[in-house]
DNA sequence: CCATCTAGGTTTCTTATTGCAACCAAAAAA
DNA sequence: TTTTTTGGTTGCAATAAGAAACCTAGATGG
């Protein structure tokens, strides 16, 4: 990969740390996995999971105040709390899809289940894989590290840092 | 998404646990990433990271046993250890700029830098998305999951869950 | 209306994990 | 041969996670 090496100050001013406050914590994904699974409720996500019952209160807790679920009450019992992925949890999904296919990959023996298909042809996803601007499928050796400044001269596309104003 | 509710037998069964099991620590992917930034030294990732020398040095070990980093001695200065990505360790690189631009997207206020760029053409690289087999983007509401054998139908083309054979 | 059950939490206590600071040893430099 | 550099380890305090018991509003059933 490229031979810049980012300087300590931009440290700071990279998505990653920022999503690892909430998305880091021990069960934050699998929690998010199960989310996104269809499970919704507190004792769902208990006894899925195996989670101790005061640290999903306080990640189910957490996840909210960031805004990856929402909480809201069943109006037709009102004793039920039902947590749903948000616009925002639903974003992680790319990330958990990459991560889960990493694990599969390299650690799996038996092809996992259920899988995502498209619902147009019932077909599975494609791997999540990187791509260049116009489409091309890019390999490691293929990527460099630029700067901002640099990258104006030849146009700018949406990009990996572009959305930056779309705070939500 | 599909209605579908991953049974609990199936849960373990997911390539999620596996990868967390590594990557889900604390550190694990601020270390990839400077990793991935040409860090290799043991000093480099300290004071890069403000990381304890302890917890640094516990979570190198984890990541080498894993088989993300390798670990080589400097053959011209024999103090130096030079701490390299595997082959297994770049292809985290996806699911890393997954994480990275959801943070971005969500909670950083000025663009991040230095930004990914295609070696060809020096633009940066696309958004990470789902795709469907044949390389169209999927949006998360045509998505469903379904279960493997469901789906030998229609051919089983390179897909999310198909290289469980393969590893390492 | 009263007892019981359910869903979603707290509280308390025990056990890991993290972080800090000091210490250490092999190799290189002065 | 002393000093510095590099990459650790050790011991101890602080924080987070896990287990189990307890709690409360709201349903359910008689």
């Amino acid at each position: 990969m490229g031979k810049l090496r980012e300087p300590l100050e931009n440290v700071a001013a990279c998505g990653l740390p920022q999503a690892l406050e909430v998305m880091g914590e021990r069960w934050s994904f699998m929690i998010l996995r199960a989310a996104f699974n269809g499970f919704c409720h507190f004792e769902e996500f208990l006894s899925a999971l195996g989670i101790a019952r005061n640290i999903l209160s306080n990640r189910l807790a957490k996840l909210v105040e960031h805004g990856i679920l929402k909480r809201e009450l069943c109006p037709e019992d009102r004793r039920k709390v039902e947590y749903r992925l948000t616009d925002k949890g639903l974003d992680l999904l790319p990330a958990m899809l990459a991560l889960k296919q990493w694990g599969e990959k390299y650690t799996l023996t038996e092809p996992s289940n259920p899988v995502l298909v498209d619902s147009t042809d019932w077909l599975p996803i494609r791997r999540i894989t990187i791509h260049a601007h116009d489409g091309r499928e890019l390999s490691y050796p293929e990527l460099r590290w630029q700067h901002r400044s640099q990258i104006g001269v030849n146009g700018d596309e949406e990009a990996c840092g572009d959305k930056a104003a779309s705070a939500r």
